[in-house]
This record gives structure tokens, C-alpha cells and sequence, in this order.
RNA sequence: GGACAGUUGGGAGAGUGGCCGAAUCUACUACCUUGGAAAGGUAGCGUAGGGCAACCUACCGAGGGUUCGAAUCCCUCACUGUCCA
């Protein structure tokens, strides 16, 4: 959520700034005025509240010394009904505030470019140079079914479209892959951990997916627990309401889980092959740091990601995403796209985010800075999605008779 | 699935209607004491919002109810533990 705060002291500011990732500024003004509402009726009640809170003191004083209570009676019984309406005036100014600030984005930074969408994203650099191939290179679909690595027909017999299955040296490379990616990032100071792939409500909240984004997202049939989008979402709520100290801060850690989307909005969209799949393997970067070292770690996040695909071997460029493009909490957001030859394009693999204080703000994560409570900066990011890692290694490492090689570092994780 | 017990401040744990935002112990912070430390002493020590000072409001698992007044009584739910199936 963002700072409502600094929303009423700076409007134009802010507003302008969230006018550039394509928020309405007459919805921002809504706001504005709502929030000022709630706080003329926090204050009506609490006034009230403070008087009927006298008088039930005294009260209890009357009573006990005997006196008569009846003329008191009737003047409590009077604020009661005024406090009932000053109440409910409250909840609902409340409510109205809620529903609105919790479905506006994070504020972009500065050094964010304008844009409409991923057509204006800004390349930083490329990372290693694509091979040429003396033939012309197959897609990763047809390399992994003549390889017999995946089986999409059984995946969808088994649930649906957008399933698949991996068999052999396909699965041990999956396993492989992600053997591979935890250890890098360990040697990179993140602490593994493992987590559950159900959440509550709370949890999404917490990060932003709710309630914005329901539709994306897998629900237990008559619970409220969902299936996790991301690692995001449990490891960024472990600390969920807590009070960090100092000198825990900052947290670095990875974790690799299965994600399951919906892909609502997707349909049509890379429907053929493993780019887009309801259920993925992905391995987690995520970091709370203090506001003052959001900055380096989103440095470090992403250097981790990119040094992880040179280790693999596999050509990538970094792009800055533009406001447009830009996802619902994060201020700043690098992705990695990684070279498929078999496409002639680069695809996104890695995407690292700085949120800053937004979903700190709503999941109550703070650290205690001397004796003030701060919000902490919450990062997160792919060290990577293991499915389209597998693409690309399918797509770099063919030969012309549809074999492929292994890069170098996972050999030894395959006994290779 | 059923029965019972529990959920209170960083931790332990008291509190069955007003004097309770909450005893006590412990941890922590500052100071005193010391050559230094330990022990001892003194003070401070939950979160959030509003005035941003005194102070006020809310929060004792969550939500609702009874009452002038609820951590305390009632209802619903969640979670934890023990026993039964």
C-alpha cells in the first residue's frame, strides 16, 4: 500500500508520479478527500468515546458511594446513540478508504523510464554473445519431444492444457537445474529455506496479489488457502507483523517452489511449448533490507541472476521495465531476458523487483531503528524460473541432429 | 469426526465486570557502583492512530453480542494441546 501520509502532504508529487504508471489522478483526488473524511470522523468518535469513557468512570465512583445514578444514566445513554452513528460513519469512510488505496500501485521511481508497455522497456547491457548455428535452430518443443525429455499430451491428460510432464534426462535436468541455482545463490550469502505452497489470504495480501488479483490465482475449494504464484508470497510473509532487529536486517534469502497460475489474461499466449505453464519450477531471491540499502541489494539481486546464466552459458540481456510495464508493487523492476535461438528473441527468465516499503507497509514488517519502528524494504526476484531455463539450454546447447549438450556446470550434478 | 483444556506485552506467567494497557519473574536499554567485569541498586521498556506537549483513542487469538462500563460474561470462527474414535 502506498503512504498515505506522504499521499496528503505531497499530493501533487506523488500524484504525478503515480499518474506516470497510468493511475487515475481523479482517483487519487478520491483519495485524498476520502482520507481526510476518515480522519474527521476518527476524531468525532473518539471525542465521544473519550466522554462516555468519563462517565462510565464516574459511573462506577457514583455507585459505589451510593449515590444516584439515574440523571447520569440518561446522559450516557444519550452519547451511546451518538457514539453508534459516529461509529458506523467511521467504518464505512474507512471501508471506502481500504478498497481504494489497497488497489493503487506503488509509487515508481525516479530513474524509472515513461512508457506504455514492454515495447518501451530500456536495455542496460547484453551478457555474453549469441552463437551461430550452421543450421537453422529448432524450438525448444520440438527438441524436447524428439529428445523424449517432455511430454505435453500426458501432462494435459493428467490435468490440463498448460501441464506437462518431464521424463528422464529431462527431469534430472529440472533437478539438476535447481540443485544448481540454490547452491549459487547460498555461496551468495541467501539462506535457503522451504515453505509451504498454500497461503492464506493474509499472505497475499501482505505482498499485493489480493485482493487485486484473484482471478490469477488457484483457491482451495472451500478454504481460504491459495496455491502460491510465486516463492514471493510465503517467504516475504515469514516475517509478516513481526518487529526485526537492526542487526538482522539485511535478510537474504532463496527458495525454490513449484508456482501455479491461472493465466487468465494469457489465453492465446505462448500456448504451444513450456514458456507459460500453470504449474513452474521456480528458484526465489528474496531480501529485507533497510530503506537506506535497498539500492545495493537490488544490485546484488540482480548480478546474482545474470552471473547465474553466464555460469550456464546462456546469452542475456538486461532490461529496466518502463512505468507501463512496470508490475503492481514494485517501484523499480529489472528483468533478464534470456537468447532463445529458436525463437531469434530474447524472453524474460529473471525478474528482480525493489517494492521498497509498499508490501512491508501492508504485511506489518518493520525493524526497530534505536527506538523508532521502521518499514523494512522488501526485494524480490527469479534465480530463475527452472522451466524457461530449460528452454534455453534446449534451444542454445542443440546440435543439428537435435541432440543437446549440457553445460559445464551442471555436468557434475548430472555425474557427468 | 467427538470430548475437554488453552490462546494475555521479546519469553515465562498472573489477572472472572470499574482502581487493568495489564501484577510478577526474566530478557533488553541507560545510569550508579567497579581498575574492569559479575553481583547489587535506580530508572526506562508493547503496537498503531490523533494532537505531535500534557494527553486522548484503539488493541489481551479473530469477529459479533450483553453492559453505563469487558482481558474478565455470552455466541461464532481460527489455531494449539490432551484424550477418545
Amino acid at each position: 500500500m502506498i503512504d498515505l501520509k506522504l499521499l496528503q502532504k505531497n499530493f501533487d508529487e506523488v500524484s504525478a508520479k503515480l499518474v506516470r504508471k497510468g493511475v487515475d489522478a481523479k482517483l487519487l483526488k478520491k483519495l485524498k478527500l476520502k482520507n481526510e473524511e476518515l480522519k474527521l470522523a476518527k476524531i468525532d468518535f473518539e471525542t465521544l468515546q473519550a466522554a462516555q469513557n468519563t462517565m462510565s468512570k464516574e459511573f462506577g465512583i457514583y455507585k459505589r458511594e451510593g449515590k444516584d445514578v439515574s440523571e447520569l444514566k440518561e446522559r450516557v445513554d444519550e452519547n451511546k446513540l451518538r457514539i453508534v452513528d459516529a461509529l458506523e460513519i467511521q467504518r464505512v469512510r474507512q471501508e471506502e478508504l481500504e478498497i481504494i488505496a489497497m488497489a493503487i500501485p506503488n509509487i515508481p521511481d525516479d530513474d524509472v523510464p515513461d512508457g506504455a508497455d514492454e515495447n518501451d522497456n530500456v536495455e542496460i547491457k547484453k551478457v555474453l554473445t549469441p552463437k551461430e548455428f550452421s543450421f537453422t535452430p529448432k524450438e525448444h518443443w520440438e527438441l524436447a519431444e524428439q529428445n523424449g525429455w517432455i511430454d505435453f499430451e500426458r501432462g494435459v491428460k493428467l490435468a490440463t492444457s498448460r501441464f506437462s510432464v518431464s521424463f528422464g534426462m529431462g527431469a534430472k535436468l529440472e533437478r539438476a537445474l535447481i540443485n544448481f541455482m540454490l547452491n549459487f545463490n547460498s555461496k551468495r550469502g541467501f539462506e535457503e529455506v522451504s515453505v509451504p505452497a498454500l497461503v492464506n489470504r493474509a499472505a497475499l495480501e501482505g505482498t499485493g496479489q489480493l485482493p487485486k488479483f484473484e482471478d490469477d490465482l488457484y483457491k482451495i475449494d472451500g478454504q481460504e488457502l491459495f496455491l502460491i504464484p510465486t516463492a514471493e508470497v510465503p517467504v516475504t510473509n515469514l516475517y509478516q507483523d513481526e518487529i526485526l532487529s537492526a542487526e538482522e536486517l539485511p535478510k537474504k534469502m532463496t527458495a525454490y517452489t513449484s508456482c501455479f497460475r491461472k493465466e487468465a489474461g494469457a489465453a492465446g499466449r505462448d500456448t504451444r511449448g513450456m514458456i507459460r505453464q500453470h504449474q513452474f519450477h521456480k528458484v526465489e531471491l528474496v531480501a529485507l533490507s533497510k530503506p537506506e540499502e535497498s539500492d545495493k541489494i537490488f544490485e546484488e539481486m540482480v548480478t546474482c541472476a545474470s552471473d547465474l546464466l553466464t555460469a550456464l552459458e546462456l546469452p542475456h540481456r538486461l532490461m529496466t521495465l518502463c512505468t507501463g510495464d512496470l508490475g503492481f508493487g514494485a517501484a523499480k523492476t529489472i528483468d533478464l531476458e534470456v537468447w532463445l535461438p529458436g525463437q531469434a528473441t530474447y524472453r524474460e527468465i529473471s525478474s528482480v523487483s525493489n517494492t521498497r516499503d509498499f508490501q512491508a507497509r501492508r504485511a506489518k514488517i518493520r525493524y526497530k531503528d534505536g527506538k523508532q519502528n521502521t518499514l523494512v524494504h522488501t526485494l524480490n526476484g527469479s534465480s530463475l524460473a527452472v522451466g524457461r531455463t530449460m528452454v534455453a539450454i534446449m534451444e542454445n546447447f542443440q546440435n543439428e541432429d537435435g541432440s543437446i549438450d549440457i553445460p559445464k556446470a551442471l555436468q557434475p550434478y548430472l555425474g557427468m
